[in-house]
RNA sequence: GGCCCCAUCGUCUAUCGGCUUAGGACACUAGGUUUUCAUCCUAGAAAGCGGAGUUCGACUCUCCGUGGGGUCACCA
């Protein structure tokens, strides 16, 4: 049986974007089910958009999200080179043999010419497209003109004929080629277009299934054109919807939310990403909800994969990570946190509180916020303390001065000691529990919401709650 | 504008012609648990874009509208 092989071929333009992540995630999970081979090719023909370090950032992508490729630029193969500037022959070559088959042929035709015919179609309200004037062009003009004038090559499109694209997961999508442009394969700076690379580099390193964007559809006839002139078998085509902002335009940087980097510094899981990204366009077969990639490894199916753009639900997202922060071993939930820890918060401590804030935690970029106060002294505000205690000034310190007389004779220093100690106290003073140790809270931590206030104070140690207290009795001065 | 893709609660979806008073999840609202918040539990509100057709029967099939999206480069 023919091994299955799936690629990812990014252009290294900047920082990678989600979408990219989107296909690589079909991309390895198809190839890992069926034991296949999972590429990333590089796809570096543009030589202006070209950003530095990009290359680098996909990889980093990639890995932080588990999905490493079998083959790539990085880690070799069979197949390579696994860059497109490297392979400018392989591109010249077909090229030129797309030419003496009569597939394609020389254009030498101006930019300024190629505005002018196409700013005369907008006026006449037609579809800009090329205008096929070297075409027409003798063998001898050809000749002559190729030996002074820089040129491109073309791909010739036949006229009146249906070209069908098969597509996986959206069936026979059918097109007139009169609407498709004579594309340009080769530019006159000798590097190919996306179009002449993909087809020429997919089939070359054997690609069985192209998982790309939907973006795509509109151009996928020329793909189907070429593999047609070449006499290849194409790929099985897979066009994935594409991620949508909330106003349902296609996921951009413009909107937050789409660059890798993004999800990462905000303290989303690996896990959650993957489990988000895969439910956005595929359904559990058991309606689960929270799952992970091996689940999609052996469940995943192309034929039940969605064909409608969905909306890249933060909110969902929010809930998934929350879910997968609870359900990781805690040792691994820390190896992801030491990215978002404050120097301050020791490993020790971190270990304490961990069981008392990670029910309260939706993402990890969360943690200094929810552990400041058990690091250092907490700002007070004294006018939410006197509101939640009930009391006023002298009351509420008389109060504070109390519980440090209590806490200092506490011998035992635990949960339920101190949650004893503590209420004994509330109910001698006649105090309503809330306020009485809402104020507390308030007067040891700073703020009003957080784990079980006992737990807090086990955690923080007798010494610390007795300085705190003093702390607040001197504010309330 | 041409071409193409898509169309069930606010969002993601189940339903693959009858099993459905259209089910679930997130978000939202209310209540319970909790000294607070969160968790957890219970309940609630919330949808088949419109019109023709096919059929004994349509959310499900076909067509036409409508709406949203994508694409029309010597960018990918």
């Amino acid at each position: 049986m023919k091994q299955i092989r799936t690629r990812l071929a990014p252009s290294p333009t900047g920082n990678p974007h989600i979408g990219t992540l989107f296909q690589a995630l079909f991309d390895y999970v198809y190839a890992k089910k069926k034991n296949g081979r999972f590429i990333l090719r590089i796809e570096d023909t543009d030589k202006k958009r070209e950003v530095k370090n990009a290359e680098k950032s996909i990889f980093k992508a990639l890995n932080w999200l588990g999905l490493n490729p079998d083959e790539s630029t990085k880690h070799g193969g069979d197949f390579g080179p696994y860059r497109q500037s490297k392979r400018l022959n392989l591109y010249q070559k077909y090229a030129k043999e797309l030419i003496d088959k009569g597939h394609a042929y020389y254009c030498f035709c101006s930019p300024k010419r190629l505005d002018k015919v196409r700013k005369d179609q907008q006026k006449k309200d037609l579809p800009p497209m090329y205008d096929k004037h070297c075409l027409s062009l003798s063998k001898k003009e050809v000749e002559s003109k190729l030996k002074k004038q820089s040129y491109v090559i073309r791909l010739k499109v036949p006229q009146n004929k249906t070209i069908i694209v098969n597509d996986l997961i959206r069936g026979k999508i059918k097109f007139n080629s009169n609407t498709v442009n004579d594309q340009v394969l080769l530019k006159s700076d000798g590097f190919p277009t996306y179009h002449l690379a993909v087809v020429v580099d997919d089939h070359l390193m054997k690609i069985t299934h192209m998982v790309r964007g939907e973006e795509w559809i509109s151009s996928a006839p020329k793909h189907v054109l070429l593999y047609q002139a070449f006499n290849w078998q194409p790929p099985k085509f897979i066009h994935t919807p594409l991620l949508r902002n909330p106003d349902r335009s296609k996921l951009s940087k413009r909107h937050g939310h789409a660059s890798v980097s993004w999800y990462r510094n905000q303290g989303y899981l690996p896990e959650a990403v993957i489990n988000f990204l895969a439910t956005r366009v595929w359904n559990h077969p058991k309606a689960k909800e929270i799952f992970d990639i091996n689940q999609l490894i052996k469940y995943f199916e192309f034929k039940d994969m969605h064909t409608q753009g969905p909306i890249a639900d933060i909110d969902k997202l929010n809930w998934i990570n929350s879910q997968w922060i609870r359900k990781l071993p805690q040792k691994q939930i820390f190896n992801y946190l030491k990215l978002y820890k404050p120097q301050a918060l020791s490993d020790d401590l971190l270990k304490k509180i961990w069981p008392l804030i990670n029910q309260r935690m939706e993402k990890l970029s969360e943690l200094e916020s929810l552990t400041e106060y058990f690091i250092s002294q907490p700002k007070l505000n004294l006018k939410t303390i006197l509101k939640e205690s009930k009391m006023d000034k002298t009351q509420t310190k008389e109060y504070l001065n109390q519980v440090e007389e209590v806490i200092k004779k506490i011998t035992n220093w635990q949960v339920n000691t101190i949650n004893k100690a503590l209420h004994a106290l509330q109910q001698k003073q006649k105090l309503k529990p809330r306020p009485a140790f809402m104020t507390l809270r308030l007067a040891i931590t700073g703020r009003a919401f957080t784990p079980p206030l006992f737990d807090v104070l086990e955690v923080l140690g007798k010494q610390t709650v007795i300085k705190r207290l003093q702390y607040a009795q001197k504010n309330l001065s």
